[in-house]
DNA sequence: GCTGTCAATCGGGACA
DNA sequence: TGTCCCGATTGACAGC
């Protein structure tokens, strides 16, 4: 396969299985898409291709059923190339797409919708294996955290009982000590002190 | 036989 | 109102 710059004058060579529409199924009842099992009505729609065979089969059985069309190596390759550029075509890139690939234009309208839903789904999936490991990695800092508590609380009892910040000075003094007034000098607030802020008590 | 993949279908919302 | 896109689902098929 070779593609020139010029969309216009591609050069690719993509091999197309003889194709045979499908016989008509009949009126589907509120079906507003076009049915690759359909009898293709114009230009355009015959060139539906692919691995597309008929099932002979299918005509008799009266039910409609759905083929499974694979797309060339060629095609698919084609088409996630364009998809790399735009996630979504203009009308006209659609037309030119699916006259290249020799599909209808339906066909690479599905194709990049089924595109997109599939990029979308491996983000999210990316996305939920990033916040899992953060929630791991928050779940191992949270233990430490609780273990450095309890030391500090095996280290001195009675202090990490309350720890009460001054409004005014911003100092912090130890609850069990407040009677006596015994101000920490330049107390470091951090998430290791279990303090109360009082905002209605002066202890300056 | 089960399972995963993927083209196609369906119903509905957004928008010009 | 028609068109486009999306999410959910279906169904054919391939690989194991």
């Amino acid at each position: 396969m070779a593609l020139s710059p010029n969309s216009s004058s591609l050069d690719l060579t993509i091999s197309i299985p003889s194709f045979s529409p499908s016989p008509s199924l009949g009126d589907h009842h509120g079906m507003r898409d076009f049915d690759i099992n359909q009898t293709p009505k114009t230009e355009e729609d015959r060139m539906i291709g692919a691995t597309q065979h008929v099932n002979e089969e299918d005509s008799n059985s009266g039910g409609r059923r759905r083929k499974k069309l694979r797309l060339t190596k060629e095609q698919s390759h084609l088409l996630e190339e364009s998809f790399i550029q735009n996630h979504t075509l203009t009308p006209k890139q659609k037309k030119d797409l699916a006259t290249f690939l020799k599909l209808s234009q339906r066909q690479v309208e599905v194709w990049f919708q089924n595109r997109r839903a599939r990029s979308k789904l491996k983000h999210t999936e990316m996305e939920c294996e990033y916040l899992k490991r953060w929630f791991g990695s928050l779940k191992e800092q949270n233990r430490r955290l609780q273990i450095e508590v309890e030391e500090l609380r095996a280290l001195k009892p009675s202090s990490t009982s309350a720890l009460t910040m001054c409004p005014r000075c911003e100092r912090v003094t130890d609850a069990a000590d407040n009677d006596s007034n015994a101000v920490q000098e330049g107390a470091v607030l951090s998430s290791r002190s279990r303090m109360t802020i009082s905002s209605s008590s002066s202890f300056c």
